[in-house]
DNA sequence: CATAAATCATACTAAAATGGTAGAAATTTC
DNA sequence: GAAATTTCTACCATTTTAGTATGATTTATG
């Protein structure tokens, strides 16, 4: 029941870029050495930040990343979940429902399994990147 | 953020011993066979509640293993803790602070952290064996 | 007492996930 | 064209997960 580093880097490099967020670009290796990430894991890191068009990157001298949108408009669970996949703490309440467990229909802990994926992800949603910092 | 099957199946393990709870001592090849879980893998995980103190279990023929107490006397959190350990999502809101995280007083993140850990513990503590079955 | 049915204990293992590293190519500014 | 930066792709060691395998111990019963 972890949340992988995956995530929790991701979160502190979108706040890390919430705290600096002048509309420069801020260079990935100040973001890594101010987070104490290992600069090449926080590379991968942005570059999922990038591709869900999350932070918007520039190439070059003097180049770097920022936010894309204001701290305000950022879900905490977007994010987590773009990283982490699925939240789902287990595999039967995902969305493609009943592929692992033949037994969903007659499962009595399905329904306290989509309870806690429930209140995971309304907890996740219920913050902004602006309430992180 | 997965619970393992040793957490999901403990609880199938729980509930079917709660539906079957007559006094009787239950083969744990009945309860395998019944939840489609490997025999020799249920062993393990009834090994752990055993151990815990949440079925008692008697060896030989006619033997098996029963509740040690009534239903509504099992909190599913207490179940899940015992299988899967803490539930804390991120090692930094675990008891032993600070130990993983030289940051955590500088984290912005790290409160965000320990309200999931509150909410995900809130709610599976919400719930007894009783209210699975 | 022998046997069968069951738990109990311990070790092993294949596959997947985690948490990174490494090297080089592409882009941009000066 | 040189320097600084991102981007891409591949690789890798360790840990965790999800079991299997083997065999010993205990108990009821005929």
């Amino acid at each position: 029941m972890k949340i992988s580093t995956k995530g929790r880097y991701a979160l502190k490099v979108m706040t890390d870029l919430a705290l600096h967020n002048n509309g420069e670009y801020i260079a990935l290796k100040d973001i890594a050495n101010r987070q104490n990430i290992a600069v090449k894991y926080t590379e991968q890191i942005v570059s999922i930040l990038g591709k869900a068009g999350f932070v918007e990157s520039m190439r070059g001298v003097s180049g770097g990343h920022r936010l894309a949108k204001a701290p305000s408009e950022y879900v905490i669970g977007d994010i987590l979940r773009t990283m982490e996949g699925q939240l789902a703490p287990v595999g039967c309440t995902a969305d493609i429902k009943g592929i692992d467990c033949p037994m969903s229909e007659s499962c009595s802990t399905v329904s306290f399994w989509r309870g806690l994926d429930k209140v995971i992800n309304e907890y996740v949603d219920s913050f902004t990147l602006q309430d992180l910092i």
